[in-house]
DNA sequence: TATAAATAGGATAAAATTATCCGAAATAAA
DNA sequence: TTTATTTCGGATAATTTTATCCTATTTATA
């Protein structure tokens, strides 16, 4: 469904909304550690959701990455979304067609197309904010 | 969403369903020309869907594959997906956890969910005939 | 029976994705 | 101003996915 580098991203912008919102730097480590996934990695995703404008990042000591507070709560999952993994999964074809085109439609487009409208609202209408609450709540979990 | 060698799988079937139904064998050649695919690798998903049971193959002069008329209207999509993909999309957590659990959820486990049930009915809800119907009548297309 | 036609399947190869490493640049603090 | 800390960014490596190639095997037909 997302690539990795899309999981990663979203995990590692829900971990930096909760220590923001508590005016806390993390750090790459922190964040890979918190997100079980490989630093490196992960750092580089950052760096293209800071290009993104969607974070921020500090350099130097006590540095780190974080999140303004008033984005914790207008960021929203699509935003991550498309930042990493561009808009495939909202227009993309189901079944590889070059372009979803109503007027030339794949077998699956009238049925594949609610579908992935679904989710494309559900990542439109889910924030930053409303995540990182239930992390904070104990009610869900970054990882295993 | 899927791999590319589910959506050739799917478009394949489909071919091939069409074909069956005017008890015509297509040839790998002939379907990968006709869903815009590679043809090895096509040939080599058709091999695992030969395996599954949900099409037949002959080999040999006139050989090529077929589909049974009775299995054109019971074979399902989720079927096909199921062969080439697996159990990730229809089980899978959204974010990459190990397994998605209802007592140990991701952030996005609830909202997930919804869409990843939706998608999986649809796919349990679709069978080769529909599609194969449409695509005779020009109403949808396998390839461009 | 010999031949040609066709799928099966193993071995590679290419491309994309995921992951690691290291030096450069920036910044806070000593 | 120097040093320690920390992100940035380019180079490289590993893994997975996608794709190709070649030979073996099977089968219809001449
Ligand atoms: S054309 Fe395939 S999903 Fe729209
Ligand atoms: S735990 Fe992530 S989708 Fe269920």
């Amino acid at each position: 469904m997302f690539s990795k580098a899309c999981e990663y991203g979203i995990k590692a912008a829900i971990f930096i909304a909760i220590n923001s919102s508590e005016n806390r730097r993390v750090s790459p480590k922190e964040i890979a550690e918190e997100i079980d996934s490989p630093q490196a990695f992960t750092a580089k995703i950052l760096q293209a959701l800071v290009r993104h404008n969607m974070i921020k990042s500090v350099r130097g000591a006590q540095g780190g990455f974080e999140i303004d507070k008033d984005k914790i709560a207008t960021t929203k999952l699509s935003q991550i979304v498309y930042a990493i993994d561009g808009d495939k999964i909202y227009n993309g074809c189901g079944l590889g067609l070059h372009t979803c085109d109503e007027n030339h439609p794949c077998p699956v487009h009238d049925k594949f197309k609610v579908v992935r409208d679904e989710l494309k609202d559900m990542l439109e209408n889910t924030s930053l904010e409303q995540l990182a609450l239930d992390i904070k709540s104990g009610v869900s979990f970054l990882k295993v």
